[in-house]
DNA sequence: AGCCTACAATAAAACGTTTCACCAGAATTT
DNA sequence: AAATTCTGGTGAAACGTTTTATTGTAGGCT
């Protein structure tokens, strides 16, 4: 006949032998308590194993201490590693975390945000799933939200995101440098700005560089057939850049199964870098995004809008850096003399990207 | 002058025009209301974007649906896909999801754990940071936890895990199959139970291949350096298989940066498939382990426990897959005729494990 | 000795819900 | 027509906290 129920604050009350006011006081560090009433309540609360209820405590107290964060997908590594800092970092301010996914689905992530708000999060961070976002917040919201990584179609936001348009630029910018004559550019969609941003970014730094953009589609076999079909269309581009982490991933797979060689058949860079890519030989030239600092800045703007500093909404944009690797030396056409590239590791000494 | 106060029950109860408990029943789906107080109030709440207090709601209905998650560490892919397919289960079961990390650190996940409880989640899924689990778990916690991929040190917890023994074994056997004389066994430690699971069922499968167990260490630079030393040592073992994620990636890089081919020099396997490991060329033979049929189990357990079913503690361990790639050709040595190995593509047929 | 202050502890109200007991009126039965 | 059962709705209690106002007591000051 155990009192097999976790256990009240009025328990522990009762065993300690003082008020609830009192335990209250005495977990809360309030400074008017006596230290021998303060031992009795802790004894008590150790034998109970007491914890506090949090949804009855933020009830009455009013104070939150409760963020929300949005992703668009949680195995996508990089958001991954985005919510792991951002976790950290909350944790070191005492908030609490609720993390949610839209499993890359529009309506799903107007779904989850709407179910968010029962949480009364003092603020939220959410990368959202495309520019649309503004018309997926919920009206009647009050908490601060700060946009993360991918730019909304609507002004008045805050929002940390990245460089996109130099950082691609400098990609294009390198391999214009190395002598190919024309570049292959591989995007899901033109409608997700980050997309739009890289692809405006390599035309403009482009130079002689013949540039032309090929969309895939998210998830649409379609696109994954025309890419497959312009690859196996003579003659191939010089080099391959493709502007996101789901193309890239297509796009690798793709050249595999034809069986094109990189560098030999054609040079290759993607955008957003992940960790294989400096593993496999040739490593793969990429541009990495600084996910860890996107999270520090979003969650310390985060943090200032909900102890309420206000002011114009603040836009970021964070430096990537770029890491020129073995897949894209320099152009065989280019560099007469020396034919036997296409076996060869290349070394090219690292470049981080630098404006002017 | 508004009201800029996150609209409660009563306000909308008041616009309505009728009382709270009206509102509470309707929102609630109570068949006991007349259609137009049903529209008086659903208007009402569109129009003051009324959403319920999880908290409050909670707090007084005393029904949790509400379920906690506890990771090592979500940038590893395998949790994160782990995770994110639990929680999509969550979303069907209409039970919200507390996602937590304990960032690879024993006395952090301790802590986790204590504070998770404030949460007061009907049930609990926990991949442990080791073994010794049991002694971090809160005494006085009564609501029902399932464990998953990690093996507890202690008996009498529910339990979904992988086949670890027969999975490793199946590699070994395939190696000693293809002639390598020698392998390199490489993980993190072998405290960890998995990994000492997957050592014995190499030692027991390898036949008449030699095998040897080489300890890293985790985050352990020590380790690292003595990986680094043998694989600069000759002669070279015909074949390595790493046991860990954490592991394979040390190893890979270290290969890369010796400058040692894969599979020209030697043969290398691994525990845990990553996405990169069947893009690459070679592919990496990797077992395959069924995350999402582990967050499924995992999931319908905790359910069944939720919902008051009783019973003894399950252990179910499921099939891993083996995939065969080009990493573990035959052996160079084996096969006396056919000296042109090294760079080739080497296509076996893929071979999914099955015991006896 | 009387009075005020400071202090320690508490009782009770409040937070936003859900639920339970109750009630008025309509519909049905006798 | 009176008595009974439905029906659709409500007031108020309760959930586990924190906070505010209040109480009682001890000590310091005239």
């Amino acid at each position: 006949m155990s009192k097999s129920r976790t256990p009240s604050i009025k328990m522990v009350a009762d065993r300690a032998g003082v008020s609830v006011a009192t335990v209250s006081n005495v977990l809360n560090g309030k400074p008017t308590v006596s230290p021998d009433f303060a031992k009795r309540v802790n004894d008590a609360v150790r034998e109970l194993g007491y914890v506090v209820d949090l949804g009855a405590s933020r009830l009455r107290s009013r104070k939150a201490q409760l963020a929300g964060v949005v992703v668009p997908d949680l195995t996508n590594p990089m958001f991954a590693s985005f919510v792991s800092t951002l976790e950290h970092l909350a944790r070191l301010d005492d908030y609490d975390l609720v993390v949610v996914s839209a499993r890359n689905n529009a309506e799903e992530e107007a779904d989850r945000l709407r179910k968010i708000r029962s949480w009364r999060p003092a603020g939220l961070i959410v990368i959202p799933c495309d520019g649309a976002i503004a018309e997926r917040l919920p009206n009647g919201f009050f908490a601060p939200v700060v946009l993360a990584d991918r730019i909304p179609d609507a002004a008045g936001f805050d929002l940390i995101a990245v460089d996109n348009g130099p950082a691609a630029g400098a990609i294009a910018a390198h391999l214009d440098r190395q002598g190919y004559g024309d570049c292959l550019v591989l995007g899901s969609s033109l409608s997700i700005t980050n997309v739009r941003e890289r692809w405006e970014g390599v035309r403009a730094a482009a130079g002689r560089m013949h540039v032309e953009m090929l969309e895939i589609g998210i998830d649409d076999a379609n696109g994954a057939q025309r890419l497959e079909e312009r690859l196996r269309h003579r003659p191939l581009p010089g080099a391959l850049f493709s502007l996101d982490h789901g193309t890239t991933l297509l796009t690798y797979r793709t050249m595999a199964e034809i069986g094109l060689s990189v560098p030999g058949d054609l040079a290759f860079a993607s955008f957003d870098e992940m960790e294989w890519m400096r593993l496999v030989a040739p490593g793969i030239t990429a541009v990495r995004q600084p996910v860890e600092e996107m999270a520090e800045q979003a969650w310390a703007l985060l943090l200032r809008r909900m102890t309420g500093s206000g002011g114009k909404p603040v836009t970021r944009r964070l430096r990537c850096a770029v890491e020129i690797r073995g897949s894209t030396p320099r152009s065989p056409l280019e560099e007469a003399g020396n034919t036997k590239l296409g076996g060869e590791k290349w070394k090219l000494q690292d470049e981080p990207y630098s404006p002017e």
